[in-house]
DNA sequence: CTAGGGTTAG
């Protein structure tokens, strides 16, 4: 057998590991064949991880290939799908009935956790319920790391923070990637559980959670690495608590953790949310590893801040660093030209998407390209966009020509846009408020009257008040 | 015996 020595490595697999292209892949395989290695468990699962890396359909056909793959090889190649292949949730489910119907083999600990990260997302959530049980029966009650960590960033990515919390209670001794969950868990908090009336999808109570659970994490026995700094500071950003994000950064700097760009782009991130953008800015020079992310995290926090030209300087810097822009690069830096009126540049931006970095413009490109023509009152191009884009345009769009059209006083567009908003979201009033406070800001009553008749025929009856909800922000002792 | 969990932007 070829794994008596731990430190043996066949050479064909060293030749293996060193491939880049399918065509290189096919050529060991080939050879793997001729030689017999490819009728053995390990190089075959070498094989399969490789291959996924270039191309997913090869490695399926591979697998297919195989007379009888243990649980290892179906291992394998779940995790390669889950790691490299992006969006073959439905490859990885067929894979994992086949190990259900099949009447030997039996999932194991090491199969559960690459199926509860490619279930991690809304529409697969009862898949991921089904297989929680799955766990039960397999393993019964277990204690192994990852099985309960999988879990728990399972019932987080799916809002069920409050799940999250029970597994990670459950865990006797949580190590590094344990605290690490938790933390994330909650600084990330987009909890679908405790529906309060002011609750909007992100409940600061559950951040400041995570301000508490890194001082218990503190007085265990595993000390916080960089990614638990991730969270931290994630968690500030989200509360607004500059001095508790000040803190976090400085306790990374006194426990020599190191500042990388994910360090660096939540910090980043915090310091501009909480409006002190030279100290944004300061962190992104001491940066020594930049990335699109880290760009991203810059620009947007000038663009926000109203800083546009600031913004636009470090859109041109990345360009020359050879950095490539991402979708969200485009976002904020047509944000930053919005805010500050540079139509112009906005519009050659938006065109270089495609024609240069040939990234396919999104809705919220086109939201962002609205609300730029629109902001500088070019309401008919506004519209012509709107009306010529390649997907089927959102409320958000119309509400934005809406405004536009408002605040520059262009009546016709205003109602072209309240037409299309109607049939999009006929009962929400707003809409409605928006054109009628237009009108009587012209004195022109008797619209304001139409709007309001226009209304009633569509049931929509009420005139919002105003009232604001004020969500209390808890009080911190530092 | 080999494999599996945690981090960045709007």
């Amino acid at each position: 057998m070829m794994s008596q020595n731990p430190n043996f490595k066949h050479p064909t697999l060293q030749l293996l590991e060193k491939c880049q292209t399918l065509h290189a892949i096919k050529q060991v395989h080939a050879h793997m064949l001729t030689t017999g290695l490819a009728l053995h468990t390990y190089p075959l699962s070498r094989l399969l991880l490789f291959s996924s890396a270039v191309s997913i359909a090869y490695a399926l056909s591979i697998f297919n290939q195989i007379p009888n793959p243990t649980i290892f090889l179906f291992n394998t190649l779940i995790s390669s799908l889950v790691t490299n292949g992006g969006h073959n949730t439905y490859s990885v489910c067929s894979l994992y009935n086949r190990v259900l119907s099949h009447q030997t083999l039996k999932p194991n600990s090491f199969t559960f956790p690459s199926l509860f990260k490619a279930f991690g997302s809304d529409p697969w959530f009862q898949h991921g319920r089904a297989l929680h049980t799955h766990v039960l029966k397999f393993l019964g009650s277990t204690h192994d790391h990852f099985v309960q960590a999988s879990l728990l960033n399972f019932y987080a990515k799916c809002g069920r923070v409050g799940v999250s919390r029970y597994l990670f209670d459950q865990i006797r001794e949580p190590d590094l990637a344990s605290w690490n969950s938790i933390l994330a868990a909650y600084a990330h908090s987009t909890s679908t559980e405790c529906i309060s009336s002011a609750s909007n999808g992100c409940d600061s109570s559950l951040s400041l959670e995570a301000l508490y659970l890194f001082k218990d994490m503190q007085r265990s026995s595993v000390r916080p690495n960089e990614v638990s700094i991730v969270a931290l500071v994630s968690a500030c950003a989200n509360l607004g608590a500059l001095i508790q994000g000040t803190w976090a950064h400085s306790y990374a700097l006194r426990n020599n953790l190191k500042l990388n760009r994910f360090v660096g782009t939540a910090l980043m991130d915090m310091y501009s949310r909480c409006g002190c953008l030279d100290l944004a800015h300061q962190l992104f020079d001491q940066l020594n590893e930049r990335d699109a992310l880290c760009y991203n995290a810059i620009i947007g926090g000038f663009a926000i801040n109203g800083y546009g030209h600031r913004a636009l300087c470090l859109y041109e810097k990345m360009k020359i660093e050879g950095i490539v822009p991402d979708d969200v690069t485009f976002v904020v830096t047509m944000c930053a030209c919005s805010h500050a009126g540079l139509v112009e540049e906005g519009c050659k931006v938006f065109e270089s998407m495609e024609e240069v970095y040939g990234i396919k413009p999104k809705l919220e490109h086109y939201g962002c390209l609205v609300d730029l023509l629109g902001r500088a009152g070019r309401l008919k191009e506004a519209e012509e966009r709107i009306q010529t884009m390649p997907m089927k345009p959102n409320a958000i769009l119309w509400r934005s020509l809406l405004g536009a059209a408002s605040v520059h006083g262009n009546l016709e567009m205003g109602e072209v846009a309240l037409k299309n908003l109607i049939q999009l979201e006929p009962e929400s009033s707003g809409n409605y408020v928006l054109l009628s406070n237009m009108y009587a800001s012209i004195d022109r009553w008797d619209d304001v009257n139409r709007v309001r008749k226009l209304m009633k025929d569509h049931g929509v009856n009420k005139m919002p008040g105003s009232s604001l909800v004020e969500i209390g922000v808890p009080c911190m002792s530092s």
